[in-house]
DNA sequence: TTTTAAATTTATAATGATTATAAATTTATT
DNA sequence: AATAAATTTATAATCATTATAAATTTAAAA
């Protein structure tokens, strides 16, 4: 448990950012939740343990984490920006019913791309949208009831 | 060139949209410009034709063509929404220098998404940022100048 | 053609996420 | 302990988007 924050300064320090509480508290967060939240369901999640947080620490923070690649912007179609603390390649499926965004495995290197051949590129997302199992399982059933009666 | 305009207000009775002057203009913009532009962008160039131009009606009528499929966000992170009215399978890539959107073909269905075989999917967004040519080529020149110093 | 109703456009206010600014607090240095 | 630097906090400003209602245009009815 203590091993987890001290893991979390680590990776802090070696981005030469300073380890306050606040800010592993937020990487905290971002790795243990892996929901890919705002910067609200953050604020309010971390004001209860820490009631002097201010909103405006967390944006400073989620600032920092993405300058040192420690955390990513889902790149989604949102109002509210969302963040993810895995920064390896993968997918991202929003379903349009819950509001759910699934991670899944993308071998992006399998796209071709030959037309970018003379481009830079430095960042790689796949977003996909439509309606996860939770979701189709649940119309199926509706559709049973009706048929029922 | 009034046979664009039959052809744009055609495409949106098929859709059910009537085809005011208003909506026919931000359809030809998006068509024609192809530049993955703003509200703010369409609104500024329109109102010069049509001075009594609102910007609420550029973002009704986007809404009204995002509804039928006429057009899409193109989901990239940026503060501005930007629309699209190229619904066919294709990536972007933004420049983070010089801002430019560029589309580039992507097989998307090459993308191998086993871990996807319980969702339905409606949408595919593929997005790259990086360094486009032209300003890659601006970085070279420049380290030719200094070199010559 | 006039009248009436519906649809569309316009003007404007409200919302809300993000950014900016400066004061307060904490941490490090002398 | 005193001072300086860094961090956090509180608060105001910004600005894209949404909401609302009035004005205008278009279509339908009389
Ligand atoms: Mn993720
Ligand atoms: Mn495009
Ligand atoms: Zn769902
Ligand atoms: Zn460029």
């Amino acid at each position: 448990m203590n091993q987890k924050i001290e893991n979390l300064s680590k990776k802090l320090v070696e981005k030469n950012i300073k380890p306050s509480f606040q800010r592993i508290k937020v990487l905290e967060y971002l790795t243990t939740k892996r929901n890919h939240p705002t910067v609200d369901e953050i604020f309010n999640e971390l004001v209860i343990e820490i009631p002097t947080l201010s909103k405006a620490t967390v944006y400073n923070t989620l600032d920092l984490l993405m300058e040192s690649k420690l955390a990513r912007i889902v790149t989604i179609e949102e109002n509210e920006t969302r963040y993810d603390a895995d920064v390896t390649n993968h997918g991202h499926f929003k379903c349009d019913l819950c509001g759910v965004i699934y991670d899944f495995p993308v071998n992006i290197d399998d796209l071709s791309t030959d037309s970018l051949k003379n481009f830079k590129i430095n960042e790689k997302n796949v977003y996909f949208q439509g309606i996860c199992p939770k979701c189709l399982d649940n119309i199926d059933n509706n559709k049973d009831k009706n048929k029922g009666k």
